[in-house]
DNA sequence: GTCTATATACAGATAGAC
DNA sequence: GTCTATCTGTATATAGAC
């Protein structure tokens, strides 16, 4: 996504797929090594330390989550259009049999050093505050009574827990009653 | 909980906690050994592979989690003051930096036997249908128009994802918007 | 039951040739 | 940039003495 071509941009797609999958602790310069088809001192070339590559993940991660969010925020559509846009990817991961890249590190956190804790703080602080104005923007459709911060919070709260249990459980079922949650929460669409 | 007393139920004991913090791949027999102090064969001998270890985590967790509802919801209290309780035990996890075990394993779901996954999709399934039953004891009082089913879904992953949330965010905003969202979903108290 | 000792595998990381 | 080779640490697991 952040880059095209080239051998460290095919490390990071291979190790952010990964890392959704079975988390960092699980991913070694090895394996990542192997399935992109060099030596595991290539990859050290790159990133030179697990650390390097980890906060390199979360920030492509980060920019690109973040980016198709801005790409929809001023779009002329209705507040439930856009709160769906926001579900779809989530939805996204879980067709993959993934997790959020941020979630997966959340549940690593005590692994991580302080830069990634304070990048992954920054991704759900951005997250939250999209949906926050969002929310703000179409402040006459909200039906709930809680404010912006609070719904934001409950939905990214929400939609990561569905992830989880979605993986464990299988069907969707936790994606799909996020998605009603959501719709209720909000003024229903005015027909004809 | 499940035992009192002895070097099996200090090791369970002990790996609970590790595990809720940081997860059953940085659990080593070895780590493990020494906070109880002994060594790691001794580890070995009440459980001869870390799926055995693993297993009887899930199992006492869960044994201890659904204990502690099933005392309550009998009990003559509103449906509110029954949810709280619900969202108590996911409190205490956070109060001491835990996540739910399950939750966590749950993250790590790739690198678990099929015993394992059963057992986690077991906790699941009867934490929901215990949310379940108890919003059809007090049918009168949900506010929300989705079914019983979905509310328990919705729950279950937000609170799942808060704890996940909290730990990054600290502060605890997200399990306490939990809250408020449960209460918005339930017919305030009778005052007076 | 708990220990010492060890087998085997794999982790992150580095040095230096090409 | 990519490789071979290697260092060092740690993992799971087992054998066998006490």
């Amino acid at each position: 996504m952040s880059e095209r071509s080239g051998k460290r941009s095919e490390l990071e797609l291979r190790a952010r797929a990964k890392v959704q999958r079975s988390g960092l602790r699980d991913l070694s310069f090895r394996s990542l090594a192997d399935e992109v088809g060099v030596k595991s001192s290539s990859v050290h070339y790159y990133f030179p330390e697990k650390r390097d590559l980890a906060a390199t993940l979360i920030r492509n991660y980060s920019n690109d989550f973040l980016l198709r969010l801005a790409r929809v925020s001023s779009d002329n559509v209705s507040l439930i259009s856009k709160l769906m846009t926001f579900v779809d990817l989530f939805e996204e991961a879980a067709a993959d049999d993934k997790l959020c890249l941020c979630g997966m590190l959340a549940a690593e956190l005590l692994a991580l050093d302080k830069e990634c804790r304070s990048l992954l703080e920054e991704f759900f602080k951005a997250a939250e505050s999209w949906l926050v104005d969002v929310l703000h923007d179409h402040k006459s459709d909200v039906a709930s009574s809680l404010p912006s911060t609070k719904l934001a919070a409950v939905m990214m709260s929400g939609l990561e827990g569905a992830l989880l249990l979605d993986r464990v459980q299988g069907a969707g079922v936790h994606l799909q009653a996020q998605r009603q949650l959501i719709s209720s929460l909000v003024i229903s669409e005015r027909r004809l």
